[in-house]
DNA sequence: CGGCAAATACTG
DNA sequence: CAGTAT
DNA sequence: GCCG
C-alpha cells in the first residue's frame, strides 16, 4: 500500500469520523472519484518531475538579464548550440507581445518609469521606451528627471493638462509612491489612475479601461510558466473529458486505475536505486502536496460554512436580529438577501474572475505553485547566484489573474535529506501517520527528542533564514524540521512529564477524554464575584507547564541569545506605577500624535518606543546623562529631552500642534471611525470643526455618523467608577440571561481599567469560559447583546459579532447608564483555550503588546490574541507556523513560555 | 537600507 | 483589493 | 527616528 493511499484513506476515515459521509452510495463513489483524481494527479506530477530531470536549463530565464546569469548561460548555451534558439524565441516573443499593445496607448503621452526595484527587464523597458518615442511620446525614468526639464514654474503650468502615464513595478510600496509624488506636489489619489503596474501591464490597463478588454494577452511570466508545463493551459478540455470518464466508471474500474497508478509509483521507486533518496523525497513532496490539498479542501468547507454563518449574522443584523425571526430564515431568504444591494457579496475573487472570463471563452489559469517553486529552486545551484526566488514566486501569487483566496499556504519548503530519511524511517516504523489525530501514546512523541550531538547541518536553507544580526552565534544550523508542514512533522514537541502531555491533549482534544484529576475539580474560585479593583480574577489554575517546544539546539541558542538581551524590551522590565517624567512623555506624545497623523510609521514607532522607555524608568530624568546609554533613545530624541528639561517644552511639538491643519485633523480624528486619512481628506474639503462636519454628514459612513452623533460624550474619558458600574450591569444582564450557566464564565473588564487607571476611554469586556469546558450556548453573544439592549444599556451597535476561524467574537457598540453619558463598550467572547492570550492582548497597553510580540518574534515565535506559535520566517512577509499553539491557559503561562517574568497589569502601562 | 505587532472588519 | 480603522 |  502506498503512502498516498494511506493518507487518502485516513482522509476518508476522518470523513467518516466527522459523520460527513452519508450512507448514500453516491458519496462513496465521489470519494473514490476523488481518489482517482488525486492518484492521476500524482502520476502526472511524477511524470513531470521525471521530465524535469532531463531538461534542466530551461527555467533559468525567469529573471533574465537583470543579473549576470542570463549572460553566463547565454554564452554556455551558445557554446552548447542546442538551446540557443530558445532564448532567441523568448526575445522575439517579448517583442511580439509588446507589439500587441495598441500603439496609440502611448501616443503623445508623457511616460514616467519608476525604475527603483523595477521588475521589468531592462531590455523590455527599452523596447517600451522606443515604442513610446516612436509615437511622439516622452519617456522619463524618474519623476525627478521629468521635473528637471522645467526651468520655471511657468513651464510646469504649461504641462498641466498633459496626460502622464506612470509605469511602476508591482512590488512598489504604495506609501513610497505617495511619498515620491508628494515631493513634487503630486497627489497620489489624483494620479493613481495613471499608474500602471509593470508585470501585469496589460491586465491592469484592461482593468483601468485604457484599452479594450480583449483577451489577447497573458503576461510574459505566465507564458514562460506555461511553456514549462506549469499551467494547464488549453488542456482544460482534455482534463474535463478525463474527469467525465472517471465519473462514468464504477468503483471496481476506478480501483483498477488506482492500483495501476500505485504500481507505477512503486516501480518508479525501485527503478533507480542509486538515486533512492531523491526518489523518495519526490514521494514526500507529492505527499505534501496531496495532504495540503486535503487540508485546503477542508478549509474551503470551513470557509463556506463560515460564510453561511456570516451571511446569517448579517441578515440578522440588518433585521434587528429578532431571534424568533431567525428561526424562520430559509435558504431562499439568505440567498435573496445576499443578492440585494443591502448586502455584501461574499464571492471570492477567483470565482468572479471565472465568471468574467466565461463569455470570453478563456479558462482562468491556475498556477501550480508547488511545482513552479520546486522547478525554480532547483536551478539555484546552476545559477550560483543569490536570487530571491521566493519573492518572484510571491509576485506570481499576487497576480490578480491568478489570485485565489484559498491558495494560501501553498509553499513548498526544502527539507534536508537527512530529515527526509528520518521521516521515512518514522513512517515505516509506525506505519500510520502520527498527524493531528496521532499522539496515540507517549512513546510516539519521544522520537522528537533530538540529541544535540546529532545536530544536522543544513547548508541549503541558509539563504532562507532571516536570522538577525549575529556575530558570535551561527543560527543557520537550525533544523528546518521545526517548521515543516508535512503532516507528521506538524508539531514537534517533547514533554517533560505526563502533565504536559495531558494539557496538550486536552487542548487539542486529541483523543480520549482525560479523567480530571482531583486538583482540577477543586476549583470553584471567584464564581460570579464582583470585579475587585486590585484582585485580578483567576482562571482555573493550571500547572505551569512553561514551553513544551524544546526543539533543536539552534533554536535553543537563539532563545538563549534573546533571553540574555531581554532587558532591551519593555515587556521584560515593565513600568512603575508612577510616571516620574510626565512632562517629557507628554511633550513627546504630542510629537508622536503628529507623526501618527502624518502616517510617518517609522517616526511614530520611534517616538512610541521612546515614550515607552521613559515611562518605564523608575527615576526622574534630571539631565541627559541619565538616559545617555539607553538603547532606543537616539541623538535626536535626547536633544529633545534636553530641550524639554531646559525650557519645559519642545519647540517642534509646539509649532506642529499649533498649526491649524494639525489641530483640525486631531479634532476630527477623535470621532470614532475617522482616522488620520479621513480626517485629512475632510480637512481638504475645508471641514475643520465638528459643527462643519455635522453639516456634511453625507461624507461619512454609517459608523462614522454614529460616532459623530455621540461625539461630545465619547471624547470624554469616563471615571473608573462608571466603568465598574457598566461592567456590573453587563454581569447582571448575563446572569439574568443564563441564570444557571453564568457562573461558568468569567466576565472581566480589560483595557486601561484592568491596568488600574483612574479614567478609561472605553470598557473592554472579555467573556470566557472558566471551568475548562467549552460548549458555548449558541448565539451567546447575540442574546447577550439583545438583552443588554433591552435593559437599556446598549444604545448603538458599531460592529456586530461574526464567527471567525478561532471561535472568538467581537462586538463593538455604544452604551449608556441611566443618567450617564454615552460610552464605548466592547464585548468579546473568546474560547477558553485563548483565555490567556486574549486577556493579555486586551489588557495592553498597545506598546507593551508590541514589545512582547517583538520579543516573541525575535525568539522564533509569533504571539497574537490567538496564541503563541512557533514560527519560521522565510522573509518578512512569509512565515510558517506550527499548527498547534503552545498551550497557555493563563497570562502567567504566556509569560512563562517566553521566559519572561510575570508583570501584573498595572505594570504594563507603558 | 529595510524594518518597525498582528489580526480582523468594513468600504468602495 | 487597497485603504482605513480598530 | 532608531537599529543593526
Amino acid at each position: 500500500m502506498s503512502q498516498l493511499d494511506q493518507i487518502l484513506e485516513e482522509a476518508v476515515k476522518k470523513n467518516e469520523n466527522n459523520k460527513r459521509e452519508v450512507k448514500n452510495p453516491l458519496t462513496k463513489e465521489m470519494i473514490q472519484y476523488q481518489k482517482v483524481l488525486e492518484s492521476q494527479q500524482l502520476k502526472s506530477q511524477i511524470n513531470q518531475q521525471h521530465a524535469k530531470k532531463e531538461v534542466k536549463k530551461e527555467y533559468i530565464v525567469i529573471d533574465e538579464d537583470s543579473t549576470d546569469i542570463y549572460q553566463q548561460n547565454k554564452i554556455q548555451n551558445t557554446q552548447n548550440g542546442s538551446q540557443k534558439v530558445k532564448y532567441v524565441d523568448i526575445l522575439k516573443q517579448r517583442q511580439e507581445e509588446i507589439n500587441k499593445i495598441p500603439k496609440d496607448l502611448f501616443k503623445s503621452k508623457i511616460v514616467i518609469f519608476f525604475m527603483r526595484n523595477f521588475d521589468l527587464s531592462e531590455k523590455r523597458v527599452k523596447i517600451f521606451a522606443e515604442q513610446i518615442k516612436n509615437n511622439q511620446g516622452e519617456v522619463y525614468f524618474s519623476i525627478q528627471e521629468y521635473f528637471e526639464k522645467f526651468l520655471t514654474f511657468y513651464d510646469l503650468i504649461q504641462e498641466k493638462n498633459k496626460h502622464i502615464l506612470f509605469i511602476c513595478p508591482d512590488n512598489i510600496k504604495i506609501d513610497e509612491l505617495r511619498k515620491q509624488l508628494s515631493q513634487y506636489s503630486l497627489d497620489l489619489d489624483v494620479v493613481i489612475n495613471k499608474v500602471v503596474i509593470s508585470e501585469y501591464l496589460v491586465e491592469v490597463l484592461k482593468q483601468k479601461k485604457y484599452i479594450n478588454p480583449e483577451p489577447y494577452y497573458f503576461s510574459y511570466i505566465n507564458q514562460l510558466a506555461a511553456q514549462n508545463n506549469l499551467f494547464h493551459v488549453g488542456q482544460q478540455e482534455e482534463i474535463n473529458k478525463e474527469k467525465q470518464q472517471i465519473k462514468n466508471m464504477n468503483i471496481s474500474q476506478s480501483q483498477q486505475i488506482i492500483d495501476e497508478n500505485s504500481k507505477q509509483l512503486s516501480n518508479s521507486k525501485v527503478s533507480s536505486d542509486e538515486d533512492s533518496i531523491q526518489e523518495n523525497s519526490l514521494d514526500l513532496e507529492c505527499l505534501t502536496n496531496i495532504s495540503r490539498d486535503i487540508l485546503r479542501q477542508r478549509k474551503m468547507k470551513q470557509d463556506t460554512s463560515r460564510q453561511k454563518a456570516a451571511k446569517k449574522t448579517r441578515y440578522l443584523w440588518d433585521y434587528n436580529y429578532d431571534s424568533e425571526q431567525e428561526q424562520q430564515i430559509s435558504e431562499d431568504d439568505l440567498e435573496k438577501s445576499q443578492n440585494s444591494d443591502k448586502f455584501v457579496s461574499f464571492d471570492s475573487s477567483f470565482e468572479q474572475k471565472k465568471a468574467e472570463y466565461a463569455d470570453q471563452s478563456i479558462t482562468p489559469i491556475k498556477l501550480d505553485n508547488q511545482l513552479f517553486l520546486s522547478k525554480v529552486t532547483e536551478n539555484e545551484e546552476i545559477s550560483g547566484q543569490k536570487i530571491n526566488y521566493l519573492t518572484s514566486f510571491k509576485k506570481l501569487k499576487r497576480s490578480p489573474q491568478l489570485d485565489n483566496k484559498n491558495s494560501q499556504d501553498q509553499f513548498l519548503f526544502k527539507i534536508s535529506k537527512s530529515t527526509i530519511k528520518k521521516e521515512q524511517d518514522l513512517i515505516q516504523q509506525n506505519q500510520t501517520s502520527p498527524s493531528k489525530t496521532g499522539f496515540k501514546n507517549k512513546n510516539q512523541l519521544d522520537y522528537f527528542e533530538v540529541d544535540s550531538d546529532q545536530e544536522i547541518q543544513i547548508k541549503d536553507e541558509q539563504k532562507y533564514l532571516d536570522y538577525l544580526d549575529e556575530d558570535d552565534e551561527d543560527f543557520s544550523k537550525i533544523d528546518q524540521r521545526f517548521i515543516t508542514e508535512l503532516p507528521n512533522l506538524k508539531v514537534e514537541a517533547k514533554f517533560k512529564n505526563d502533565q504536559q502531555l495531558k494539557s496538550l491533549k486536552k487542548k487539542d482534544k486529541i483523543i480520549e477524554i482525560i479523567s480530571l484529576d482531583s486538583d482540577e475539580d477543586e476549583k470553584e474560585t471567584n464564581l460570579g464575584q464582583q470585579i475587585n479593583d486590585q484582585e485580578q480574577p483567576k482562571f482555573v489554575s493550571q500547572p505551569n507547564i512553561g514551553n513544551p517546544f524544546k526543539p533543536f539546539s539552534g533554536q535553543i541558542r537563539r532563545e538563549r541569545y534573546w533571553d540574555e538581551r531581554k532587558d532591551h524590551f519593555i515587556c521584560a522590565t515593565g513600568a512603575p506605577k508612577e510616571n516620574f517624567n510626565k512632562l517629557i512623555t507628554e511633550e513627546l506624545e504630542k510629537l508622536l500624535k503628529i507623526y501618527q497623523q502624518e502616517k510617518d510609521i517609522g517616526r511614530s514607532i520611534a517616538y512610541r518606543k521612546a515614550v515607552g522607555i521613559i515611562k518605564s524608568l523608575d527615576f526622574q530624568i534630571k539631565s541627559v546623562k541619565d538616559v545617555q546609554k539607553i538603547n532606543g533613545l537616539g541623538e535626536k530624541t535626547k536633544e529633545k529631552i534636553k530641550e524639554i528639561l531646559e525650557t519645559g517644552q519642545c519647540q517642534r511639538a509646539q509649532i506642529l500642534t499649533q498649526s491649524e491643519r494639525n489641530q483640525a485633523i486631531e479634532l476630527l480624528s477623535q470621532v470614532w471611525g475617522i482616522g488620520p486619512s479621513t480626517a485629512s481628506q475632510l480637512y481638504e474639503r475645508n471641514i475643520k470643526t465638528i459643527a462643519e462636519l455635522r453639516q456634511n454628514q453625507h461624507l461619512l459612513n454609517k459608523n462614522q455618523k454614529i460616532g459623530l452623533q455621540y461625539f461630545e460624550d465619547l471624547v470624554e474619558r469616563m471615571p473608573r467608577e462608571e466603568a465598574t458600574l457598566i461592567v456590573n450591569e453587563v454581569i447582571k444582564g448575563f446572569k439574568e440571561l443564563y441564570p444557571e450557566e453564568h457562573d461558568r464564565y468569567d466576565i472581566i473588564a480589560c483595557g486601561s481599567y484592568r491596568r488600574g487607571k483612574e479614567t478609561c476611554g472605553d470598557v473592554d469586556i472579555l467573556i470566557c469560559r472558566k471551568d475548562g469546558e467549552e460548549n458555548k450556548p449558541k448565539k451567546l453573544m447575540i442574546n447577550l447583546i439583545c438583552k443588554l439592549e433591552q435593559d437599556g444599556l446598549l444604545i448603538e451597535h458599531l460592529q456586530f459579532p461574526r464567527p471567525n476561524q478561532y471561535g472568538s467574537e467581537t462586538y463593538m457598540g455604544i452604551g449608556k447608564l441611566k443618567d450617564g453619558k454615552h460610552r464605548r463598550i466592547d464585548l468579546k467572547y473568546y474560547p477558553k483555550d485563548l483565555y490567556g492570550y486574549a486577556l493579555l492582548y486586551f489588557t495592553g497597553s498597545d506598546y507593551f503588546n508590541r514589545s512582547m510580540r517583538l520579543f516573541a518574534r525575535k525568539k522564533g515565535y509569533s504571539l497574537s490574541d490567538h496564541g503563541l506559535y512557533a514560527v519560521n520566517r522565510i522573509d518578512n512577509k512569509t512565515k510558517i507556523t506550527s499548527s498547534l499553539a503552545i498551550p497557555c491557559y493563563t497570562e502567567e503561562e504566556v509569560f512563562a513560555a517566553l521566559n519572561l517574568e510575570y508583570k501584573p497589569p498595572y505594570m504594563r502601562s507603558v
